[in-house]
DNA sequence: GTCTATAATAGGATAGAC
DNA sequence: GTCTATCCTATTATAGAC
C-alpha cells in the first residue's frame, strides 16, 4: 500500500460522510477505516483517542467550512436579501436539497450531544449571530433580530429532519425559498 | 427473580426511553435489558426480531399515544386556535419544555431512516394532516392549510434540535408559544 | 506513517432448564 | 415467561515490523 495520499483534509472529509450518515454511535472503525482506506492503526496514529477524537476533527472542520460557505458572505458587506440567498444557496448545495441527512442534527439528538457539547453549541450560535448580524444591519432591533435569527437555524434544521423523514426533500427546498423574505417581513405588533 | 410484573406497554415505555437517549444504534440490548428488569432472553420472547422488533413496537406504542395527545384533540371540534393550543400544550409536556429529545428526530437522522421509513413517515405524515385539518377549518385554502402545517412540524422537530444543539430550552418554549398565533395569521400577498 | 496480527471486550443472538 | 449459560461475531484498541 502507497503512503499517505490523502491530506488530512480529504481523510477528514471522508470520515465526515460516514458520520452523518451512520452517527457516533452507527459508525464502526471497519468503516470509518475502509472509508478513507487507511488501517485501524493508521487512523488510531492520526486520532489518538479513537472516534472521539475523529468526531472532534470532523466537527473542526465544519465550523471552518460553515465559516468561509456561510457566516463569512453573512457578514460580508451588501443588501441582506443577498446575503440571506448567499446562505439559502449554500445550504441547498451542502444538504443537496434536502436529501443529505445534518451532522450537526444526528450528533446532538440522543446522547452524544453531551461529548460534544461545546463545540455544537459553538457551531450553532455563530451560526444564530452571523444571521443576526444581517438582520441588525436590515434595521431590526437586536432581540427581534436575535428571535428571528434562532428563527431561522430551527426551521433549516427542522426541515432537514422533516425532509427526512417524510422522504419528500421539497420541503426543504420549500423552506430555504421562504426564508429570506420571512427573515425581512416587517414587524408586526404583537407576532414577535 | 419474580414473574412478569410489567405490562407491555410499560415495557415499552422503557425501551423508549433508551431509545430515544442513545438512538437505534446506541442501544444497546444490555441496557435495554436493564432499563425494563428483563433478561436478554425475555426481550427476545416478546421481540423475536430484536433491536428492529423493539422499535416498531415503541413506534407503534407512540404513534397511539400521539393520536390520542395530539391528533384526536386537533381533529376534536372547537376554535382552531385552542385546538392548536392543546397540541402546544401536550408537546410542552412531553419534550419537558424543550429537555427531553425526540425519537422520531433520532430515528431519522441517519441510517435507521432506511429501516423504518414506513412507519416514521405515516406518523409525520398523519401528524401534518391533522394541524392542516385544523387550518382547513379555520378557512384557509387546502394548499396553504398544507404548506402551513408542514411548517408547524417543522418549527417543532428544529427547535428540538436547536435547543439540545444550544443547552437554551427556551428556544422550544418560545417557538410553541408563537406558533399557534402564526398559523392562523391572515395569508399575505406573495408570502405563502 | 502505514501495515499485519492480535488482543480484549462488548455486542447480538440462541439453547435449554425451570 | 423468565433465567443462566453460552456462542459467535463485530468492535475497539494496541503491539511491533517495515
Amino acid at each position: 500500500m502507497p503512503p499517505a495520499i490523502l491530506s488530512r483534509t480529504e481523510v477528514i472529509a471522508r470520515l465526515t460522510v460516514v458520520l452523518r450518515r451512520q452517527g457516533f454511535a452507527g459508525a464502526s472503525l471497519a468503516e470509518l477505516s475502509k472509508a478513507t482506506g487507511l488501517g485501524k492503526s493508521s487512523l488510531y496514529h492520526h486520532f489518538p483517542d479513537g472516534k472521539d477524537d475523529m468526531t472532534r476533527a470532523v466537527l473542526a472542520q465544519l465550523a471552518e467550512q460553515l465559516e468561509e460557505a456561510l457566516f463569512a458572505p453573512l457578514l460580508a458587506p451588501g443588501p441582506a436579501r443577498r446575503r440571506l440567498e448567499t446562505m439559502t444557496g449554500a445550504l441547498d448545495r451542502f444538504y443537496r436539497g434536502g436529501r443529505e441527512a445534518c451532522l450537526l442534527a444526528n450528533l446532538v439528538v440522543g446522547e452524544t450531544r453531551e461529548r460534544f457539547r461545546e463545540e455544537l453549541a459553538a457551531i450553532f450560535e455563530e451560526w444564530i449571530a452571523a444571521i443576526a448580524a444581517v438582520l441588525g444591519d436590515a434595521g431590526f432591533p437586536r432581540i427581534l433580530a436575535r428571535t428571528r435569527a434562532e428563527d431561522a437555524v430551527v426551521r433549516i434544521e427542522g426541515a432537514l429532519v422533516l425532509a427526512a423523514g417524510t422522504g419528500r426533500a421539497a420541503v426543504f427546498e420549500r423552506t430555504l425559498r421562504q426564508l429570506p423574505a420571512d427573515l425581512l417581513a416587517p414587524a408586526k405588533a404583537g407576532r414577535d
